[in-house]
DNA sequence: TGTATTTTCGAGCGAGCGATCGAACGATAA
DNA sequence: TTATCGTTCGATCGCTCGCTCGAAAATACA
């Protein structure tokens, strides 16, 4: 077993920990134990704790902006492209759900160097998605406010998943993706979509 | 200063510590100094750190509740109800930033009969919010996992806005609500809305 | 085999944690 | 004044934290 193949065993044994307990809650020592090693050979393969939740989030960011690239590539339908992009995210998110836990829940509590690289990681993440939005949108204004929210809606709806997320009961990836999609298209409404003049709203 | 005023100034505090550096990392110490008061000053309004953290998300939730049913009271037509339960969530969380921060980022530190509490009252606000979506949807099965997904996708939307919403730059609450109804309603894509052959998700 | 390098660990550091205690405070009533 | 009672605090407890050190064990190469 070589150095890399152990320290990403540790990340591993780091994430989940992480996510099980809190970043703050979890000690070092429950990510030592979870790893089978002590304490101080768990700092050969890292400079500090907070070290290692970087490591975890940038480690899975890096690998879901990948894989999101090489499933866009060539694809110019802006439908086609939202539908890729919420099932890249959802197929990442249940297969690593721990990293995904900690990534979501924990990145803010990094500083300095640490908080500036996955935060701009964060961004290309988001711009990448935005840009898929101002598509379907047919939005020209890159810093229109519509835009913005509505990209974090799109945000929001799936991220939230890895709060309650159970595998058993809920659908899998591809299940999600194709419901959100539509959702996020048509709406739950979408009979009344094109102008019925009934606006919600406006009648208080 | 009565003494209840002083409990809700004590909670004040903490809601704010704890948002701010999170209920794990921030200690006892930051709270009472935020509060003006002595550590076993602090310890007299309550037993434990845990219940500060329980007092803070159960007292968010109970007063969102009850404005909830408040607005709700006399409604029916489910549009308007979505609306008025966006609206009412917007506006809890605008004004109460802090408080809420930490109902949807700590609230799952809690063990034992807090923790039972506060799930409990989380449930009633995502049972009501569950029967408007039913609505919606036309959805006879009050088990259906579409119905499940669809209402987790709406919280989803409406309560990762305390990751990203910034005061002065992005709309107030009802702007905010006016176009999030609009989205889950319609979706993005409205012109498409009506069956157009075209679906997403089964191209590949 | 001997030597050099990589990897592991037991023991323990100083710091900060949540929580407690008995004493003292200030306002009120006798 | 004296006694009472709700409220506040300084001092401190036992404990766990993140982290480090020097030495030993494991491995690689001669």
């Amino acid at each position: 077993m070589r150095y890399e193949e152990r320290f990403e065993s540790v990340l591993k044994s780091a994430a989940t920990v992480f996510a099980r307990r809190g970043y703050q809650r979890a000690s070092i020592r429950d990510v030592a134990r979870a790893a089978g090693i002590s304490v101080a050979g768990l700092y050969y393969y890292c400079k500090s704790k907070e070290e290692l939740l970087f490591a975890v989030c940038f480690h899975s960011f890096d690998v879901l902006l990948q894989s999101l690239h090489r499933s866009l590539k060539g694809v110019s339908d802006p439908k086609q492209q939202l539908h890729i992009f919420i099932l890249n995210h959802f197929e990442y998110f249940l297969t690593y759900v721990e990293a995904m836990k900690v990534v979501s829940h924990e990145a803010g509590m990094l500083t300095g160097e640490f908080d500036a690289r996955v935060t701009e990681i964060k961004r290309q993440y988001y711009l990448r998605c935005q840009q898929i939005v101002q598509l379907l949108l047919g939005e020209p204004d890159a810093e229109s406010p519509r835009l913005r929210t509505t990209t974090l809606a799109l945000f929001g709806m799936i991220n939230w998943v890895y709060t309650w997320y159970r595998p058993g009961r809920d659908e899998d990836a591809k299940g999600l993706a194709d419901g959100m999609t539509e959702l996020f298209l048509h709406g739950v409404w979408p009979q009344a979509a094109v102008g019925n003049g009934q606006e919600v709203g406006n009648g208080g």
